[in-house]
RNA sequence: GGGCCGGUAGAUCAGCGGUAGAUCGCCUGCUUUGCAAGCAGGAGGUCUCGGGUUCAAAUCCCGACCGGUCCA
């Protein structure tokens, strides 16, 4: 990185200097001690009006907007949850709209250079929000990025920092004296480049990334031990922070009272929170930024032991009651929008993936509404979110978001009431909590440790200390696979061509000892769920069975039982019922999950899928198991649309025509990197993203039967189905259980569940009845036991013989008794002689009643031997 | 995706190799002007399911299913 790089600041008179506190170098028009950034340098913006007038987060958005629109093209959000991409959970950063596909150069952004401002969520920071007064989990990122490729120049260092500058100065009126320009190395995502942090008045408000380098084991650049080498395409990424611009522009409170004035005022006039005096936020503000933020009782006890030694009129308590209460208040507002915009993009909150962190949010909120002694309403608060972003969002689903809401409620009150009487019979039994008991509360049972430490408190008196125990690292076990080497070969598709072909001859470009590499082939390989054809290859008279058919690397491998010659002719023949049980079940899929949409809800999203020739599998987004009732819904609808007879349509679109044209629904499965989609459309019903092999109607199909719903995990419903010659084939199953059931049942269809009800009642009648039977026979053999005297040793027989079932309940019987006694019992045709001891030593005593010789079986309490004729005197 | 916890009477749970239990609720009777309650008696269990070990499994082992929770 060089001075040249920037020479831009030099023709706006910035000169490079070097921060004396941190040492990096920074860009600014007078002389400074050091670089602005919040860890050098104080908020001296509070209070300053450095923004000629205070602006409203959507004042400030349109001001950005505006002021690249006439030489950007304005693109709208994307939603917070991004269903272009599966490495990710929520959308970070504007850029993450575009990466993969248009950052590795398969797919054109949608304007070039484009401004937008990006809904974007960061959960990293979730312990900070409300403490610091800064920090937010959810936030805009406005950008105005541009895509330089080789051929097409856009824009790159200097018009960045222009545009940046005069944004900053002319737009938005701020001296240039305010405004710093640190520099500073960028990595992430596999790219990297220079970067450049814009401050003003102590707080970060941009940064300006100028991404140029890609991961690159032979790469020349080395930047955080990785190497990296030059782009083809080279993107300027800028990220503006439209909360810190706000803020900055109303120049003082915190970031919340700042973004959300409503919001805070409601909470505050709900809760009758007494409100700190601007001076004291002022403050505390300051204090709180330099205080360990990952540490919210170190910065709460710090303030407030400053702040009442500064104000000591103020008293502390009251200080700290307000705070509290205030820092609930602040997570509301902040926690409320997140929660918006992930419910506006249909999340689901559950135990995994980005569901948890719904969730998370949910019950953070919970806990801050019980802290502020009010009702929880978070619906009234998405109501109110609402209000401001429906510009942003669109329309948003209430009874959906109600729905969740109240399950979720009711959810933890639930996770808590059994939680608390958990504690208390722990504590009840052991008098104490250990640290084990403390770490299992919260992580298998999600009790807060506070709660824990309250209920501890109240019992003993004394306050247990929690201290968390570092998660080990779990070490990712990758699995290596033996890959033959084999070099790229773009083979052509020929059942992309036309799915119904079955055979083709071919070229073989490269072999191994079990596998082919053709010039064209119509094997389908296995991808987006679908599972790869089978069938065979020809090479003159030999015959070649295909086993499995992969892409590797994007080459197309034909696993096959023996080694063909290179560059020979080969003739294809693809297994055909295999092939259309297959092409059955991709467009069943495809069918199934818009009848699932349309009768549960636009938050139906496939999470999984997988075809099979006789049954498949489709998991989608749901909050509960799916009813029978719904069930039967879908299964109709899907009938109907077979019925009618739906065109299935496949064309290749260009990346961002396919998104305008069906928005974000077309990604269910994985998204393939390419310039253009392979979008599969069934006639006024559904469109995906899809590689497969499809049918040319819906009519193909036949019929769709679902098998059976599952919840393979909260928020998840697998629905396993069969199609076409599948669903014949599993109701020809059904008809063959009902055939061979229902006779012995003595009934017919309609009456056969009845009656199998009667008979499982007779059944437990008579188990009950047997074992009462057991407990009298047993009862009576005691009673009527002989006594018997044989080497010296006492002992008692039973009087006949009995059933195995009952020595178990003759064990309790003889402890009374107080002498052993000995039974014959059939087990399996045999007759087997049983001692049972009064004491601890049945084996012992069999030996010698029956003499060593005998093979005896049996431990301690009970010991028996097979019986001989000879013996039948000891016991009749 | 990984870890941890759990599934026993209508509910909440105890039992953790040897005759399935407690509390609340339910039913019957008694006591009481009535209620709250008290006393006496009673009904109610495929110990989630399947396999294994054992003379004997709710209990130990393996596997399924269902639920809870923490973390990525």
């Amino acid at each position: 990185m060089s001075e040249t790089d920037y020479s831009s600041f030099n023709e706006i008179g910035l000169t490079r200097q070097k921060c004396l506190n941190c040492g990096k170098h920074f860009w600014a028009s007078t002389k400074r001690k050091n670089c602005g950034d919040s860890d050098c340098d104080r908020y001296t913006f509070l209070g300053a009006g450095m923004v000629p007038q205070p602006y409203s987060v959507s004042r400030m958005r349109s001001k950005f907007i505006d002021f690249f629109k006439e030489t950007h093209g304005f693109v709208k959000p994307y939603p917070v949850v991004p269903r272009w991409r599966e490495d990710v959970l929520l959308v970070n950063a504007s850029i993450y709209n575009f990466q993969p596909h248009v950052t590795m150069g398969y797919a054109k952004p949608p304007e070039n250079p484009l401004v937008m401002s990006q809904p974007s969520i960061r959960m990293m920071d979730v312990d900070n929000v409300g403490v610091t007064g800064r920090h937010l989990t959810g936030f805009e990122m406005m950008c105005h990025d541009s895509f330089n490729y080789p051929d097409k120049e856009v824009y790159w260092k200097n018009e960045t920092i222009s545009y940046c500058n005069s944004l900053l100065t002319k737009s938005l009126g701020i001296d240039q004296a305010n405004i710093t320009y640190t520099e500073k190395p960028w990595s992430g995502g596999g790219n990297a480049g220079n970067a450049l942090e814009v401050f003003v008045g102590g707080v970060e408000i941009a940064t300006l990334v100028f991404m140029d380098l890609r991961k690159d084991r032979n790469g020349t650049t080395q930047i955080d031990g990785d190497y990296y080498s030059p782009m083809e395409l080279k993107i300027v990424d800028t990220g503006y922070g439209l909360e810190r611009m706000t803020w900055l522009s109303k120049s003082k409170g915190t970031i919340y009272e700042a973004v959300y004035p409503e919001l805070v005022s409601h909470l505050i006039d709900k809760a009758e929170v007494r409100e700190l005096p601007e001076e004291y936020l002022m403050q505390y503000l300051d204090l709180a930024i330099h205080s360990n933020p990952y540490n919210e009782r170190e910065v709460i006890s710090q303030t407030t032991g400053l702040l009442s030694k500064k104000f000591p009129h103020f008293k502390e308590r009251e200080f700290l009651e307000s705070l509290t209460k205030m820092r609930s208040v602040w997570s509301l507002a902040d926690h409320s929008r997140s929660l918006l915009f992930m419910l506006s993009s249909y999340v689901i909150p559950s135990n995994v993936k980005v569901g948890y962190l719904a969730r998370m949010l949910i019950r953070r909120s919970l806990r801050h509404f019980q802290n502020l002694g009010i009702k929880e309403d978070l619906g009234e608060l998405l109501e109110l979110q609402y209000a401001s972003y429906k510009d942003i969002i669109g329309s948003f689903d209430f009874d959906f978001s109600n729905i969740l809401l109240e399950r979720e409620r009711s959810k933890y009150e639930e996770v808590l009431k059994s939680g608390t009487a958990l504690v208390h019979r722990i504590v009840d039994k052991k008098g104490k909590l250990s640290q084990d008991d403390f770490r299992q509360l919260y992580e298998s049972h999600g009790i807060p440790y506070e709660t824990i430490s309250q209920i501890v408190k109240e019992k003993t008196g004394e306050t247990p200390e929690y201290r968390p125990i570092p998660v080990k690292e779990t070490i990712e076990q990758v699995e290596v696979k033996d890959v033959p080497s084999i070099e790229k070969y773009d083979t052509r598709a020929l059942y992309y061509d036309d799915t119904s072909i079955r055979e083709f001859t071919a070229i073989v470009i490269q072999s191994g000892k079990d596998f082919v590499v053709l010039n064209q082939t119509a094997f389908y390989p296995e991808g987006g769920g679908q599972p790869y054809d089978t069938g065979f290859l020809y090479y003159g008279s030999r015959k070649f069975s295909v086993r499995a058919v992969q892409k590797i690397n994007g080459t197309i491998v034909h696993w096959v039982d023996g080694k063909i010659p290179e560059k020979v002719r080969v003739r294809g023949e693809i297994d055909n019922d295999r092939r259309d049980r297959l092409m059955v079940s991709h467009s069943s899929t495809h069918l199934l999950l818009a009848a699932t949409r349309k009768v549960l809800g636009p938050h139906i999203w496939q999470s999984g899928v997988q075809k099979g020739t006789d049954y498949s599998r489709l998991d989608v987004t749901h909050y509960e198991k799916i009813s029978d009732e719904d069930i039967r819904k879908i299964e109709k609808l899907c009938l109907e649309l077979i019925k009618a007879g739906k065109k299935i349509s496949v064309r290749m679109i260009e990346w961002n025509l396919a998104l305008k044209k069906y928005g974000f629904g077309l990604f269910q499965g994985g998204v393939p990197l390419s310039s253009k989609l392979r979008v599969v459309e069934i006639e006024d019903t559904d469109a995906e993203g899809c590689g497969g092999t499809h049918l040319k109607s819906t009519s193909e199909i036949g019929m769709i039967k679902i098998v059976k719903v599952e919840s393979i995990q909260e928020g998840i419903q697998r629905i396993i189905f069969a199609s076409g010659i599948g669903a014949l084939e599993y109701t020809q199953k059904l008809h063959d259980f009902y055939s061979s059931t229902i006779p012995a049942l003595a009934s017919g269809i309609d009456t056969a569940s009845q009656k199998f009800a009667k008979v499982f009642e007779s059944y437990l009648e008579n188990r009950k009845r047997y074992g009462k039977t057991l407990d009298e026979l047993a009862d009576l053999l005691i009673l009527t036991a002989e006594r018997k005297l044989e080497n010296g040793i006492e002992y008692f027989t039973g009087k006949a013989e009995i059933s195995e079932d009952l020595i178990p309940l003759l064990v309790p019987r003889v402890k009374k008794i107080g002498s052993p006694l000995m039974v014959i019992s059939k087990k399996s045709g045999s007759r087997i002689l049983t001692l049972i001891s009064d004491r601890e030593d049945a084996r012992k005593l069999l030996f010698d009643i029956m003499g060593k010789n005998k093979v005896v079986s049996g431990n301690s309490r009970i010991a028996s031997l097979n019986l001989g004729s000879a013996d039948e005197k000891l016991i009749s």
